[in-house]
DNA sequence: TGCAATAGTTTCGATTCGCTATCATATGGA
DNA sequence: TCCATATGATAGCGAATCGAAACTATTGCA
């Protein structure tokens, strides 16, 4: 009757959502509202339109497109222009969005160790795999990353050149460096 | 604009939990009703009344209240027969209700280490520390748990002698051992 | 005995959420 | 050019949740 030890992490992970959850609540915000915002703060340029947050989030394009809806109307993010595809929308924090959530970010957890960071990252990856879903990455990790003569960031797949603040955001296309 | 460090890994779990309940989403269960569950596998019988129960999900006694109910509904749990404070009421699962458990555990993250749990624990512990939560420890880490002779294990608190598989059950009486 | 406090349930209204389907627009290949 | 496909937005439905309140039963203290 013993626990299965492999189900520990799950189980206290899911206390921790819960209470993270809560304490969201207390603020005027959702949840998911909390988590897209958190989202937009981390992700670079080609990674903030509805169908990548929607994959980020693990929900739909329509409820996500709703999320957003309910955010813009409270100003904390605006549409950006976007060059290219005509069909995609990009989202970016606003002056007041990218204030409201750095303040929230800074009093959350501060136990953050370097071992804790791998676990997450870990169980995350572990998950992902068995779930489907995408890794989400940051461009410095991946394998389409580069740094030329003169450190010039590249990346290989969007045969683009990144700015440098753009090395530590998430990107939808991040892939596991070989 | 680089991230700030301390908040990488509330967003790692976020993702995680995210990605969790997207899971859970597929099966006939809602999030909240496999989480009752999965903690009612583990809880003692001490720990398995709606108040605890809403402590442990951070929710309200109402909502646990109706998750128990639609769960007695499917026939996955049943109210105890109790002792003592006949206020309370105690649920616990039935057979079928212990098979979901242990067949939905089983499927789950596999990336199941000692550093993982670690981690897992001291995010937990510092997000109940500025929540205000309850810590839930296992008896057999707990201030009032001692063996006496003869391997005898009893609680302090409670003043009772435990079975030796409760020492590895969840209480809502945990204290953290000096 | 009387009364405040607690455990639990139930109800209400409001909100959120997820899913599905539908629509408009835009892309890209045949 | 034609058509399948992809991105987004939107509406409708059902379910879940929250917060607050009202209510019952029980406990424990004065």
């Amino acid at each position: 009757m013993a626990m299965m030890p492999q189900t520990e992490v799950m189980l206290l992970l899911d206390r921790i959502a819960r209470l993270h959850a809560a304490r969201r609540r207390a603020v005027t915000l959702t949840d998911a509202q909390c988590a897209t915002l958190e989202y937009l703060a981390r992700a670079n340029r080609f990674s903030r339109s509805p169908s990548v947050i929607a994959d980020y989030l693990a929900t739909t394009r329509g409820t996500a497109s709703q999320t957003l809806k309910s955010l813009a109307e409270k100003g904390l993010i605006t549409e950006e222009a976007t060059e290219g595809d005509r069909r995609q929308r990009r989202y970016a924090l606003t002056e007041g969005g990218r204030t409201l959530v750095e303040g929230w970010l800074a009093s959350t957890a501060k136990a953050e160790t370097a071992e804790a960071v791998q676990a997450a990252r870990t169980l995350l990856r572990s998950l992902i795999a068995s779930a489907g879903g995408k890794s989400f990455g940051m461009c410095r990790d991946c394998r389409h990353h580069s740094i030329g003569p003169g450190g010039t960031r590249t990346c290989g797949l969007l045969q683009i050149t990144l700015a440098l603040e753009e090395a530590g955001q998430l990107c939808h296309e991040f892939a596991e460096a070989g």
